[in-house]
DNA sequence: GACCAGGCACATC
DNA sequence: GATGTGCATGGT
């Protein structure tokens, strides 16, 4: 079989496994941004308890953000943990945006995807993961998204080597698919739910819908 | 109490 | 280039 029907063929067993994931649970694209910084290595449990507090303090704008004293947003966002880098990197993104596109999503869209992904990942604090996160979830650019369960659930199935990196997974899924914003995005969100609930550190291999194509 | 979570930057060799 | 470390809360 080849590799893009390999990867088709995962995709909807895991689609029909555990249905639309309604990704990403923001309720607007900057939610969503805000959000993409915010759960770096984090349990997304703490990370809504943060941007309520956001919200409660009625904060969560660019311009509230960009004008808001760094240790107060550290303060607020607390619950997520590593709280102090992480306002430092909300206010280094805030900056950007606020400096370079008024703050406003509109402007950001109409750059291509090569060029904002360069430019999201110069900022400090933003990484593969969370550029990636940001175009594909927020501005609707096709992009894939890898994470520590993209790696953990592919290599497990040999689909991707032990060594490797983020971007040569990332090459992986999308030279083997289809550019489909949409597929794109349930994907990401399937692979999330399959590793959370089936490939932990100690795999739980009996019942997960992937199962039959383990490697022997 | 140990272990983990939808990473990232930086120091050191 | 590769390996190690700090960052921190809250759930299981």
């Amino acid at each position: 079989m080849g590799k893009g029907k390999t990867l088709l063929t995962y995709y909807k067993k895991l689609y029909k496994r555990f249905g639309p994931r309604h990704w990403w649970p923001g309720e607007t694209p900057f939610e969503v941004m805000v959000g993409a910084i915010l759960t770096q290595n984090t349990n997304w449990v703490n990370v809504e308890k943060a941007i309520a507090n956001l919200k409660a303090y009625n904060v969560l704008s660019p311009k509230r953000l960009y004008e808001i004293d760094i240790s107060i947003l550290a303060s607020l966002i607390r619950p997520a943990g590593y709280f102090n880098i992480k306002a430092k990197r909300l206010k280094a993104f805030i900056k950007w945006f606020m400096e370079s596109y008024d703050g406003k999503i509109e402007k950001l869209k109409t750059v291509d995807t090569a060029t904002l992904r360069e430019q999201l990942l110069s900022i400090k604090g933003v990484g593969n993961e969370t550029a990636d996160s940001i175009l594909l979830y927020a501005l609707d650019k096709p992009t894939f998204v890898v994470d520590a369960y993209t790696y953990r659930v592919f290599s497990r199935h040999r689909l991707i080597p032990e060594e490797t990196t983020y971007e040569e997974i990332k090459d992986f899924f999308e030279s083997n698919l289809k550019r489909d914003l949409r597929m794109f995005n349930e994907y990401h969100a399937q692979i999330v739910e399959v590793g959370k609930t089936f490939c932990r550190t100690k795999p739980l291999c009996d019942k997960c819908p992937l199962k039959q194509f383990l490697p022997k």
